[in-house]
DNA sequence: CCTAAACTCTATGGTAACTATAGAGTCAAG
DNA sequence: CTTGACTCTATAGTTACCATAGAGTTTAGG
């Protein structure tokens, strides 16, 4: 099948996969007479799986490691679970951020009675003054 | 003052000050002879008002609109009280999908007992299972 | 006075994971 | 045999910077 209909089935965009390609996240791949590239269905496995990884925000470095550590069934597994480990972890302070972010947004809302002017905009002066 | 100085004065780094330059955030300013560029102490609180401004994470271009939105006193400040509540918006809804995205990775962490082979991995195995 | 260090200048490339575009080639149907 | 749909490569753009190169400026010390 030709990279659109690949596309198709998967979800993906075109350029998505000839991304993929370039970054190594696809194995090597056979091209047409017209040097068109030709996929079979375990791409469409290899895609999903990619697909997948990119759903739970896992970067495309950590696919990639994540692939080759896939092709060699016999070794432990402790870097997977290490990788999501950290994954959890960095998404965890993310969260607290945005959610300081949030509150110091709230309280800035907060500073202005809506039918203000700008001179007047309590959001405006809280903005000017120096904080910590 | 010179660049420096400033980036000391504000904690910006210099490459910020002269990034904010570019992008119009700080208005047009006097050279020294040797072509430095020449800070006073109003640059200052601008930058300083930029700086809260991003620690609030709003974007280069919402913040020139605020400057913008401040050197017209006697407008209504109804756009900055808009921005503000779409801004808490975005953050809300991130919050929302790293949380759900939290559990998924929480999910993914429980299928795998840790001393397992990457054969076995269950991390490994459900990201290879389509999902919806 | 001269030199070396510290500072500044502009311009460019890199970051992440794509999207969008241009300009060219390929293929299938009518 | 031409038109439209598809594909190809290469390049620029997104965001808010950081890092670097290569050059010029300023300042302090000997």
């Amino acid at each position: 099948m030709k990279i659109g209909e690949l596309a198709k089935l998967t979800g993906c965009s075109v350029q998505s996969i000839r991304h993929y390609e370039k970054e190594k996240l696809l194995a090597s791949l056979r091209r047409s007479d017209g040097n068109f590239r030709l996929y079979d269905s375990a791409t469409v496995d290899q895609l999903k799986f990619i697909k997948h990884c990119r759903s739970l925000d896992l970067s495309l470095a950590e696919i990639r490691q994540l692939i080759e550590l896939n092709q060699q069934p016999g070794m432990g597994c402790e870097d997977v679970n290490r990788m999501i480990d950290s994954h959890i972890e960095q998404v965890a302070l993310r969260i607290n951020e945005l959610q300081d972010l949030q509150d110091k947004l709230m309280a800035l809302r907060n500073s202005c009675a809506s039918q203000s002017t700008v001179k007047e905009c309590g959001i405006l002066q809280t903005l000017s003054v120096t904080q910590k």
